[in-house]
DNA sequence: CGAAACGTTGATATCCTTCAACATGAGTGG
DNA sequence: CCACTCATGTTGAAGGATATCAACGTTTCG
């Protein structure tokens, strides 16, 4: 809580829209709480109520367990990312959310967003078109996982990755701090890990990126984007709440 | 347009909550159009502007396509959905949109959207539930195509289907019309068609249901449950714009 | 230093895709 | 009503991509 909203390092960068003072003073006034959580631990539980969150600092991701205990990955989250969305306006969250870094957390209490809706209609837009750019997300996931093969799929993850670190000024030299294990990534794509690891070798070996130590080094964006059958993308500033 | 929105059969139904009479002239004076489309027409095309919509009348599926043609289903669209929020809320749509029968639509000027969270916090809400609604299908189909084998995921899609069909009452002696081709299916659950023809008539077989002839007849609902590791899952009632 | 998590590699098994051919059904014009 | 065509569904065979198994290497961290 000690660093006021109007001076979110988070705001300055070119990722997000600029934001009225009252509006930023209103968001720093239902902002409940400012949490720190290890790597690893548990900010959302499947089954649960969960309140409305921004990523501060760290990386997260979200997924879903079947029965029988496999698991699916369906985003990850980054810096200025609304968190926990879906889990505040149903009665209990449908998916878990774990940190994958150590995280920092604004929270805002389920029980404020219908004020926000109420008050400051500007805000609550802002909030929907965050979760329609999530769901579009999870839209380029399921693509990815439904109708590309293995290399394609790795290819598409990194990008993805990289691109929306790259907004957030987290890439410098081509080189990323990435701390997704392999598991990670063969849970998000569908892949098993042994798989997962020697198509990641084959791209590698191919010099389009490097992957090793939690760091990610793209040599060749091009290249790794025509692997990927990737789509084009148009990446506008977006809100922050 | 003939109908007012105050008559309007989805209402009773009791999958929706219920609106006051003032909402409900609100979104009447907001509507700008009645559409019908043909099967396999669009109804918003990738790379374009679209309005937003209510699937008033058949069914819908919502898709994207890589560069050389593969396509990946992302969801079904049934009556009382909401289509296009995504695309809507940004400059252009991610995806296509096309009518799997014939279809009607209310349509919803984009232009409008802000005057609705300006005016209307209760129905922006409402709007953004059924956006994260539908976020949580996707998730749903993510996992179902990231984690689950053939038999798995095509007991989830016929499960999932049937189950929103039965809300709306189009099941009638656990029979069901069933408008998706088996190309459909496939470009839904990311398998061939070839295999899923195969994994069709085998659970046919097995005697859990049958499909053919645009019927399906749901023979046994909780082994196909099982058999799919499927999720248990909350039905409430939702909002209807 | 030891243990545990994570990454790597080869061999084998399996699920799913692809190919090819044919069957069936729906729609159309003669 | 029949003959034709095109979409859709069905089936077997063969090949390929990915999974599984097992063993070992490497890094991290207490």
């Amino acid at each position: 809580m000690r660093v006021p909203c109007r001076d979110c390092p988070l705001r300055s960068l070119s990722a997000f829209t600029k934001l009225p003072v009252k509006k930023i003073d209103f968001i720093q006034s239902i902002k409940s709480n400012h949490l720190h959580h290890d790597a690893g631990s548990w900010i959302i539980h499947a089954g649960q109520a969960a309140e409305l969150f921004t990523l501060f600092s760290g990386w997260a991701f979200r997924f879903k367990t079947l029965p029988d205990g496999r698991r699916q990955i369906l985003n990850f989250i980054l810096p200025g990312d609304l968190l926990g969305l879906q889990a505040s306006m149903f009665s209990d969250s449908l998916y878990d959310v774990v940190a994958l870094t150590a995280v920092e957390l604004c929270v805002f209490p389920r029980s404020k967003i219908w004020l926000l809706f109420e008050r400051m209609p500007e805000l609550a837009f802002d909030m929907t078109w965050l979760g329609a750019r999530e769901e579009s997300q999870v839209d380029d996931n399921l693509t990815t996982v439904g109708a590309r093969n293995a290399v394609e799929r790795v290819a598409a993850l990194i990008i993805g990755l990289y691109r929306r670190a790259n907004l957030l000024g987290m890439v410098s030299d081509q080189t990323l701090l990435f701390p997704l294990s392999q598991q990670h990534i063969a849970d998000a794509l569908g892949l098993s890990l042994v798989h997962t690891n020697k198509t990641i070798n084959r791209l590698r070996r191919m010099g389009v990126f490097d992957l090793s130590h939690g760091l990610l080094k793209l040599h060749d964006f091009h290249v790794l984007e025509h692997l990927a059958q990737a789509f084009d993308v148009e990446i506008s500033p977006r809100p922050l709440i």
